[in-house]
DNA sequence: AGCACGCCGACT
DNA sequence: GTCGGCGTGCTC
């Protein structure tokens, strides 16, 4: 008899071990080890998935107590051995369940239940006169309509997710034969090539050439170092990668390249497929289901050697894995937001531990932690410090309170209008940044002096002239646009705080004749917002782009020579120890997007601060001088890279339970601080002091060394859960997380 | 996570 | 005397 080493799919601590189960004659041929099984467990003998991770012929389990397996989910493999030890690294790494690491590495279908997919049935002869027939009729059936008259071959659930009906009208339309419904889906390239035009290798310039025979060099390595490419804006890293991939594709090996999801443009990718051609894929979320499983396969068979994606996408299970490149390294989307908390980065190293791949990272403006690694020799440096026959723009600094000395109140400087109108006058395109959706940041009354607030959350209303309604940013919820104050009930409402919106209603005015288009993600909702804004600007059809974060990575639009920050210390007051980092990156890379041509660009960087030394290192594009102030600071501060940092976050609609337990907590973490290496800072509430009606309450705790500190944590949180009742209580606990919140 | 066993209070 | 509360322990 064989025995299958079993995970069960229940995220619990205790149930986080290797299950025994028999397996029957009939599956024996068809189970390997990477399989979903369906087995009983309990007293109940409830079914459960479960994931086998090995066999064995014997087991010390006494035979009353072995079940069988029930019966084999997956015809093949969703994962290998060498993938169950990643899964183990990051178990160990993020403290969560095996099983839950198995899931994250698993392509996503395994996570859905059986999807189902529907079609408009266009073949129907009545078709049409059903369609119109059917929209004018039933509200509820027309929404899922119009939704597939968009997205035709979405899955059930992703139509019940986003027009929030049930079951019941599709099904009732798949009755009046205007849908079928599917269990598997009609396979679709994600990929358009009919677009695509061949690329050659560009001849590379020194600088280039050096990066990439040293990068070609540690490939052929025995023992692989990651590697940072720290590349000055416009040096033509992404040369360097295609160049690269190029070699590692001679050699039969595949290749992940991650970007940050924001940066995940047509435009990236086509400078992919321009090269390889159908050897590339893509993956993100903006897929559904089925067509992101498509991708893993084609991955898996060998069919593609490049996959191109967001996070996730270092989960690719290519047979015989030769490089992983992180683009854009610094930037805070490579760590998950939910468990398990991963950092792509260290997930990516391990990868390549594992599966001998070479890792790759590349900046302009590297993760200060990251830099840090390269300077003590942990990682490979190479440095590219001149853009590819252009030069840097000029960066003008803009003293705001200056401005306002002189009687502008506006929120342009007279710097920028100039600079714009110029710009116009030329046939030139602008870029202004303002890191903030919405129209006006806070809407209060000008008698009493009432601040319209979300009564779910500590959060000011943002106000939206679109739809004239105020929305809470972070539980969603929105209301009409009160006429009169709900305190005093005067009319006089005034509306501080510019967002885009407001930006982009006040470029209206002071220059009519311009055309201007928006993007943050309000306006680029649906599957190609992103892509028809872009195509719009890189068409020449608009003059002037606002927009936040989404415009100020990685786009490259040769005509855009004027770029605008419209307020640079917004990013620098947000009290985090990273704000520095943060600001220099932003404007940075910011300032990236003028002068990507001959013509020399020119940056307008808005600010009270204009001496703080974020902004003025990245004046004069100067990382190396930023990264030794920064690294300075925070030695002297005791902040990563020198320490480690947990965030503890209790949350829950008692608020005064919250406090007592953590003040519990505190309590403990000092009973068992030993040698007082650790320190605690709180409780206190988070910044966002309530969201959804959910009260938060913080604890940071800083250790030098990230084992220990891990340790002392989870066991001090054990020594809680012993000692008092939490229910009703969330903890959200994170290591070194990306915003202390 | 879920289910069973088990030991104490208010009912027919 | 019994029904049922949910505290503790186990699940191949």
């Amino acid at each position: 008899m064989k025995y299958a080493e079993v995970i069960i799919s229940i995220r619990h601590k205790s149930l986080d071990r290797i299950f025994n189960y028999k397996v029957p004659e009939n599956l024996e041929p068809d189970l390997c080890i990477g399989m979903r099984v369906i087995i009983p467990f309990g007293k109940g003998n409830k079914s459960y998935e479960g994931y086998v991770i090995g066999f064995s012929e014997s087991t010390e389990i006494p035979d009353e107590k072995l079940k069988g397996i029930i019966s084999v989910m997956d015809k093949y493999p969703l994962f290998s051995e060498n993938t169950i030890r990643l899964a183990k690294f990051m178990k160990e790494k993020y403290y969560t369940t095996l099983s839950e690491c198995l899931q994250c590495i698993m392509p996503a279908v395994a996570r859905d239940k059986i999807q189902r997919y529907v079609y408009l049935n266009k073949k129907n002869e009545n078709f049409d006169e059903l369609f119109e027939k059917c929209v004018l009729k039933n509200n509820t059936q027309s929404k899922v309509l119009s939704f597939l008259k968009e997205f035709d071959g979405a899955s059930v659930n992703e139509i019940k997710l986003l027009t929030e009906v049930s079951l019941q009208p599709i099904k009732a339309l798949e009755k009046k034969g205007l849908v079928q419904i599917f269990d598997r889906e009609i396979k679709r390239d994600v990929l358009d090539f009919s677009s695509v035009r061949q690329t050659k290798p560009f001849e590379p310039t020194d600088e280039q050439k050096t990066a990439i025979e040293f990068v070609k060099k540690k490939f052929y390595d025995e023992e692989k170092k990651p590697i940072l490419i720290h590349g000055v804006t416009g040096s033509g890293k992404t040369e360097i990668y295609l160049q690269i991939i190029d070699e590692v594709l001679k050699n039969g090996k595949q290749a992940i390249v991650l970007v940050p999801e924001i940066s995940l443009t047509p435009q990236t990718v086509g400078r992919f497929t321009g090269r390889f051609g159908k050897r590339v894929s893509v993956t993100h979320s903006r897929l559904s289901i089925g067509e992101r499983f498509d991708q893993w396969k084609k991955a898996r068979e060998g069919e593609i050697s490049i996959m191109i994606g967001p996070r996730s996408a270092v989960f690719t299970p290519f047979s015989n894995l030769g490089i992983i490149i992180i683009d854009e390294e610094h930037e805070h989307t490579y760590k998950s937001e939910t468990t398990p908390k991963y950092d792509t980065r260290e997930v990516a190293c391990e990868t390549g531990r594992i599966f001998g791949a070479l890792v790759v990272f590349g900046s302009a403006t590297p993760d200060i932690s990251t830099y840090y690694k390269a300077k003590t020799g942990i990682f490979d440096l190479v440095t590219i410090k001149n853009r590819v026959n252009k030069s840097f723009p000029d960066v003008n600094i803009i003293d705001m309170r200056k401005e306002l000395e002189n009687g502008n109140k506006s929120v342009f400087s007279r710097d920028l209008l100039n600079a714009i109108d110029d710009n116009l006058l030329n046939g030139r395109q602008t870029i202004l940044f303002l890191n903030r959706r919405g129209h006006s940041t806070f809407v209060s009354c000008r008698k009493c002096g009432y601040v319209m607030e979300c009564e779910d959350c500590n959060v000011n209303y943002t106000y939206h002239i679109s739809n004239d309604r105020l929305v809470c940013h972070y539980c969603g919820k929105s209301l009409a646009n009160p006429k009169n104050c709900p305190q005093c009930g005067s009319k006089y409402i005034k509306y501080f705080g510019a967002g885009t919106q407001k930006i982009e209603e006040e470029t209206k005015k002071l220059f009519p004749e311009a055309k201007v288009l928006r993007m943050d993600t309000d306006t680029t909702s649906g599957k190609n917002g992103h892509e028809n804004i872009l195509k719009k600007f890189s068409g020449g059809e608009a003059d002037i782009l606002i927009g936040t974060q989404m415009i100020a990575k990685g786009l490259d639009f040769p005509n855009v020579s004027v770029v605008g920050v419209i307020a640079a210390d917004m990013s620098l007051n947000s009290g985090d120890f990273k704000c520095a980092e943060n600001t220099f990156q932003m404007l940075t890379q910011v300032s990236g997007r003028a002068g990507r041509s001959e013509v020399k660009g020119k940056v307008f960087i808005q600010t009270y601060n204009p001496s703080h030394y974020s902004i003025e290192f990245a004046k004069n594009n100067d990382y190396l001088s930023f990264y030794e102030h920064e690294i300075a600071v925070r030695k002297q501060m005791m902040y990563p890279p020198f320490t480690n940092i947990f965030f503890i976050m209790f949350t829950g609609s008692d608020e005064k339970k919250i406090i007592k337990s953590l003040y519990g907590l505190i309590d403990i973490m000092i009973k068992f601080n030993k040698n007082n290496q650790f320190e605690h800072i709180g409780p206190s509430p988070a910044v966002i002091s309530k969201i959804k009606n959910q009260y938060r309450w913080k604890i940071i705790v800083k250790g030098e060394i990230e084992k220990n500190l891990k340790n002392y944590v989870l066991y001090c949180l054990d020594r809680l859960r012993e000692s008092r009742d939490l229910s009703g209580i969330n903890m959200n606990i994170t290591l070194n997380p990306v915003y202390i919140m």
